[in-house]
DNA sequence: GTAGGGTTAATT
DNA sequence: AATTAACCCTAC
């Protein structure tokens, strides 16, 4: 099938053999479950990641889709990552974790508290998908040390998130994709 | 450090 | 009421 590569502002994805591999070479690849998940959506859609995330707030679904069909601003990404242009919610201070809009503590039988509810917004979602696209998936560590060292998202986060990204692709594809 | 199961606040 | 997204737990 045709296989369209994505770009992000503009740029291919760095590896995009290693992202859009087909399913035989994932079936016992490097990627783990998740990662050969991801790689069997992607080679029956060519569009994969456009509608990731679904579910979340309709603007940040528009601006998704704008940044990965591109081409976009290059300069604008590196603005976003130096934390120029928008100092929350990728900035991980203290004053993010008190204000009381991220963090929601209530007396629980499992749990005693959690640290913030804060929605992944659609510049988080673009950043996960360019470093999962440029390091794989599962390199949630290096992840988190390259492209959200400020961030509240920890790496835990970050691969929690890629999950509920899969998740809610496969529901609206298996909604929307006509198979032939 | 990661994968995957589990819990729950938020959303629909 | 049911589902989703964010977050927690923990074996490996």
């Amino acid at each position: 099938m045709e296989q369209q590569a994505i770009q992000i502002y503009g740029q291919p994805l760095e590896d995009p053999e290693m992202f859009w591999a087909p399913i035989e070479q994932a079936e016992q690849g490097p990627y783990g479950f998740l990662g050969d998940l991801l790689l069997s959506i992607a080679s029956g859609s060519p569009r994969g990641l456009q509608i990731e995330n679904f579910g979340a707030r309709d603007e940040d679904d528009v601006l998704i889709l704008q940044l990965l069909e591109g081409p976009q601003d290059q300069a604008n990404l590196n603005d976003w990552l130096s934390g120029d242009l928008h100092p929350s919610p990728l900035l991980d201070t203290n004053a993010h974790y008190q204000n009381p809009m991220f963090f929601k503590s209530r007396v629980s039988r499992e749990y005693t508290r959690r640290k913030n509810n804060s929605r992944w917004t659609a510049k988080e979602v673009e950043i996960l998908v360019q470093g999962v696209s440029k390091f794989g998936v599962g390199r949630w560590a290096l992840l988190k040390q390259q492209f959200f060292e400020t961030s509240i998202r920890t790496s835990v986060n970050l691969k929690d998130k890629w999950r509920n990204l899969l998740k809610a692709y496969q529901e609206i594809h298996k909604n929307y994709t006509a198979v032939s």
